[in-house]
DNA sequence: GTTATTGGCATAACAGTGTTCTATGCCAGC
DNA sequence: GCTGGCATAGAACACTGTTATGCCAATAAC
């Protein structure tokens, strides 16, 4: 029992199975099952699933923030901005239960705990960063960095988010790159309207 | 009771509870009893919570592709892009229960049924059409005209996704309209990188 | 050395969910 | 007045998150 190996435990069993299968199968008498405890070990070291699922939150946040900031030393605006948006979507493809649980509609009452809320941020500084990092050496066409932020956070989501859920209609589903083109295009178009029209 | 009066007061219940609440409010004791029937009803009528589900998703397709149409009419590509893109999202801030039932991920088991499958088919052609007209008028940078229609559809559902979930840090979420602003760009930029660089 | 306390844990139970079994009631056709 | 079929209600199933109860081992106090 070595410690709190028991919380470590149930931790990577809560990450295994997010990574094996849908977000829904994340449930307390698994986790536990899994972990090789019973259920109150969640209770005991958590508290509650929430804080379980905030555990999974700092750790997810963690790593794709990781991801991010390996791909912002890219020289070059349109250059870091491919990259940054082709990061943000590998992370996201290649740990897809685990991108939903993050991003996805959080229960209202859920408020996130400091821990993953600082995690969080710090993936989101990296986003942020390469952007204000463009608007300093006078590349865009707009001042306000917050919207232009956001936007390409958006954009990006929301590509992802439709491959994940993937509620197309036959005619494109049937499509297997269609997704990829869509995202390449909408990034490339992006980075050049964003631009102070450096090549037309 | 007048014939299948109760199947018509299950669905109203259930849509004005989405009117009124978040997606999650949605559980069949719930309509049945804002339906003023026992749960048994909903089985008798759709078969399942599903098939309950099923018929929400055809009456707010149906809703929304018409929403969606009504923009379609503006005149020029970049009006016609801002016009959909609008609709689009006004549609989605104005029901986003709805919306959330309608793009959220489903249950990978659940089957959407024909009707609801073709309400949706005609909510995506509207979108579809927008892009193919403004290609066949000489007007896109691409001919791969499903590309772009995912990433318009993926780049306006990123956003207002992101929104109706609001996982923004602090210094984002204390911005009452940094979601319109961040919407306004990404659309105009979105809308002049697809056309052959018609005013720069 | 004995007792008391604390803490981690399992069992079983709670209320909630979607779903279904059983039984009741109602109405049309005879 | 029957008979049959169908919509329905009530109760129960298995599942969910959660928790009250009790057990047991380790530690602290005397």
């Amino acid at each position: 029992m070595a410690d709190d190996d028991t919380r470590g435990q149930i931790l990577a069993a809560a990450l295994a199975i997010l990574g094996e299968e849908d977000q829904h199968a994340l449930t307390v008498r698994r986790v536990a099952a899994r972990a090789g405890c019973s259920t109150i070990g969640v209770y005991t070291w958590f508290g509650s699933k929430d804080g379980l699922v905030d555990a999974i939150l700092a750790e997810g946040f963690a790593s794709f923030g990781h991801a991010l900031a390996q791909s912002r030393s890219v020289r070059g605006r349109m250059g870091r901005m491919r990259g940054m948006a082709n990061a943000y979507r590998t992370w996201a493809l290649t740990h897809p239960a685990h991108y939903q649980v993050m991003f996805g509609k959080p229960d209202p009452a859920h408020i996130p705990s400091a821990e993953a809320a600082s995690a969080a941020m710090r993936a989101y500084e990296e986003l942020h960063g390469g952007v204000s990092d463009a608007q300093r050496k006078g590349d865009l066409v707009t001042n306000d960095v917050d919207a232009v932020a956001l936007a390409c956070w958006g954009m990006v989501h929301g590509l992802v988010m439709l491959q994940l859920a993937n509620p197309k209609p036959p005619s494109l589903a049937e499509q297997s790159d269609v997704d990829t083109r869509a995202f390449d295009l909408a990034v490339d178009m992006m980075a050049k309207g964003l631009g102070k029209c450096p090549d037309c």
